[in-house]
DNA sequence: ACCGTTTTCATACTTTAGTATGAGATTAAT
DNA sequence: ATTAATCTCATACTAAAGTATGAAAACGGT
């Protein structure tokens, strides 16, 4: 990472100051302002020196710790999405963490309910992933935020 | 440290601009001026790009870091288990439901890296999937229960 | 009995998740 | 300087998740 970097630094330096020589600018930059010039060189410059630098440290700039990404609790109390009795059923086998297999044991039905359940569920909830539908969930209020029936202590 | 890695690099950089330019001492004598003084603006403009984007990210990533460390000693104190920064970050990437690819680009990571941390993550917790890392999380007090601590109430 | 919804299942397909293994790079500590 | 632990990335593979489509059966209500 930090040596791809450096290369990829290197090499757009190395091309800057090839067509900074190739270009016979100084027929130009004569004629033209140098101003304008400096200026131009000064930004690319500047923005290669951040760019590695981001590169560098590795931006974590929204990297948010989860509280700082508050979802706002718009008041979704007024539409209700409606949800069937299996695919809630559903939803709380994904929140126990099950498999789309466990789920369909559990309830006996066929993987492939499951998954249509699923696929519904996650329409309905306008998200792709059923981890998202977990903290969609948790939002609108249909999931416990406490697994109750998960002992740590044995 | 990266710092220092970065001011090295910055005077590599400068070494090599300035052989480079050197090369073309030759032909362009009566340009030297110029020339010197744009490799100088750009320099310190990539300098000044590079420490702007360092010490801002670098602030933002601080907290960031203070607070999974402040996290990671809490755990510590409490659990056997013990993980390293990485982890928790993907851990919280995984607990706003972000798929692997997200991760990965929002830490600015190859997916297989995010993988790798996942592999090890789910091992340390002891589970097969990242819903079950979840639920395992929160049990041990990792993740906050409060991806969203209010449901309806405001 | 008809209609609409839900539930169930299937098949085929694409995408993502997860495992196993190895290895270079980084960093802190000895 | 060497060691140990992360961190990073890659490749190859298997498993699971998710999408799209279609369709049969069940169920309740008017």
């Amino acid at each position: 990472m930090k040596l791809k970097s450096i290369f990829l630094y290197a090499l757009a330096m190395a091309l800057m100051i090839f067509l900074l020589n190739l270009a016979d600018y100084h027929f130009y930059i004569r004629d033209l302002k140098i101003e304008a010039y400096l200026v131009l060189v000064a930004l690319v410059f500047a923005g290669l020196g951040a760019w590695i630098a981001f590169s560098f440290v590795g931006l974590k700039s929204d990297k948010n710790t989860v509280s700082s990404k508050k979802i706002k609790h718009s008041i979704v109390s007024q539409n209700p999405i409606e949800f069937s009795e299996r695919e809630l059923d559903v939803l709380m086998g994904i929140a126990e963490g099950l498999s789309n297999q466990e789920i369909a044991e559990k309830l006996h039905l066929s993987l492939s309910t499951i998954k249509t359940h699923n696929s519904n569920l996650f329409a309905k909830l306008d998200v792709k992933r059923r981890t998202q539908a977990l903290n969609k969930a948790k939002e609108l209020g249909i999931l416990n935020h406490s697994i109750e029936e998960s002992p740590l202590v044995p």
